[in-house]
DNA sequence: TGTGGAATACCATGATTAGGGTATGGCCGA
DNA sequence: TCGGCCATACCCTAATCATGGTATTCCACA
């Protein structure tokens, strides 16, 4: 079965050139549109009835193949395994392991393919764990009533279905990285530009002779910026003088 | 005015233990509410169809308290320092200024205080920034609708409204953490575990004694670790090995 | 069951480098 | 004019690096 399905961006972007995706279409003057076929969907969740209700939706939307409904992460991985699907809708808590391995595995067979995430879990870990592992959406089950269908068009669409709760933790996680770089940018010791110089010689294990030479200036001036780095840095030695430096994050790694 | 108003999440927690909050779900016995004054908001946004229409929304609202409703980042500013509002709901784009410089501002004079930016911009630039500042709420305006009343509730429940769009970026940018680790994890050499001690010492400035002395070894048999170290991370004296080490991220700064 | 390899540990030495101290002078902005 | 930054110079001690070795334990693989 073949339909009539607006580009996304997302796919747009996967395969190499919009022009490819855009002469491939005879239906029309509208180049957004080309001829698809239907998306290829996984489903995966433990528990019969919740699986039974969520791969009806599924089934009954008509732009959706439902390739499998599983209910282990055994399953999982042989549907994967067994069909190029387009997209991936798993619980996290499987009988056999969690749900994070199943995104993992598909995001090693197919780097293209999304995956939502459908779960009562809303701990950091978990979040940030199917964040990590390619998830692009991710469901809090105890909302009221899950729009599965709009989830799976945000998702094909290049957006990110979020359930608000979970979308806090991805919130603080990265507002934490926002304070702690400004924290430190007001307890970070101010280097002078020659020091800065030496300090980056020093991490790349340039000896006082090399330094001199890089830099252009006397062997016997390259000990005194040390010191003076060791001093600000209170360090005493380059090593720790490297680590400090890059605890503070004036070095870029 | 009073009104009886369930605690929030983020009130419980600024308020003190984290057990207040796991028993804060909605419905639970009365000491799960507290009396409150109204929320107060000041409202930013240039454009001044725009700009009554929300304000009419809040004014409207009898939960809140609409107490400015701003063009200018100047203007956000003065009814922040005027008032100690709860809540402030600004477009990005002003005349004077960004939006994002108001939620600096707000997040120095009332840290306890809540954002939601609800802009044009979906760029990752817009939206990080918004974040680090301090925002936990990120409505696009392009959505059909905004249902600004339920955004707020999110808000001051602890949860972040995050269109899905918007929500992408966040997702891409804490995937990207993970891949890059995922990579390093690749790339990374296997250092021993007596190697990883040592590669502690060094990046603390030990010297051989010292380190000998930690670890209750010889002090002969530490250079040969660190040599090994210098083999496996491609360095030749110790401060480029804590740089190496602390760029593959062996070292957690 | 044996055997190779890796990791760990120990020993020794000469050449090189780093670290600490102290001193002097030029330059520039407050 | 003073203080901070940068640069230069010398000397001495301590530490490190690159070499040589040898021995033990443990695990994987044949």
């Amino acid at each position: 079965m073949i339909r009539v399905w607006p580009i996304s961006p997302r796919q747009a972007c996967l395969t190499n050139k919009r022009s490819t995706l855009a002469d491939s279409d005879e239906t029309g003057p509208e180049d957004n549109f080309m001829v698809t076929p239907l998306l290829k969907v996984v489903l995966t969740e433990d528990d019969g009835p919740v699986r039974e209700r969520l791969a009806r939706i599924v089934h009954e939307w008509p732009e959706a193949e439902l390739c499998a409904a599983c209910a282990t992460l055994e399953e999982t991985q042989a549907a994967i395994e067994a069909d190029d699907i387009d997209l991936l809708i798993t619980d996290l808590k499987l009988p056999d392991g969690s749900g994070i391995e199943a995104i993992r595995f598909l995001a090693r067979r197919r780097s293209e393919a999304e995956a939502i995430v459908i779960s009562v879990l809303a701990d950091e870990r978990s979040v940030l764990a199917a964040i990590e592992a390619g998830a692009s959406g991710y469901l809090l089950k105890d909302a009221d009533s899950i729009d599965l269908i709009e989830a799976i068009r945000d998702v094909m669409a290049g957006r990110s279905p979020i359930s608000s709760r979970i979308a806090r933790v991805l919130v603080r996680r990265l507002s934490e990285n926002g304070n702690t770089a400004a924290e430190n940018e007001g307890a970070r010791p101010a280097l002078t530009e020659r020091e800065m110089d030496i300090l980056w010689g020093i991490a790349k294990g340039f000896t006082y002779g090399e330094l001199a030479d890089s830099l252009a200036i006397s062997r016997q001036t390259v000990p005194v910026h040390i010191r003076n780095i060791y001093r600000k840095l209170q360090a005493s030695n380059r090593s720790e003088a490297v680590f400090e430096a890059a605890r503070l994050g004036l070095i870029r790694l």
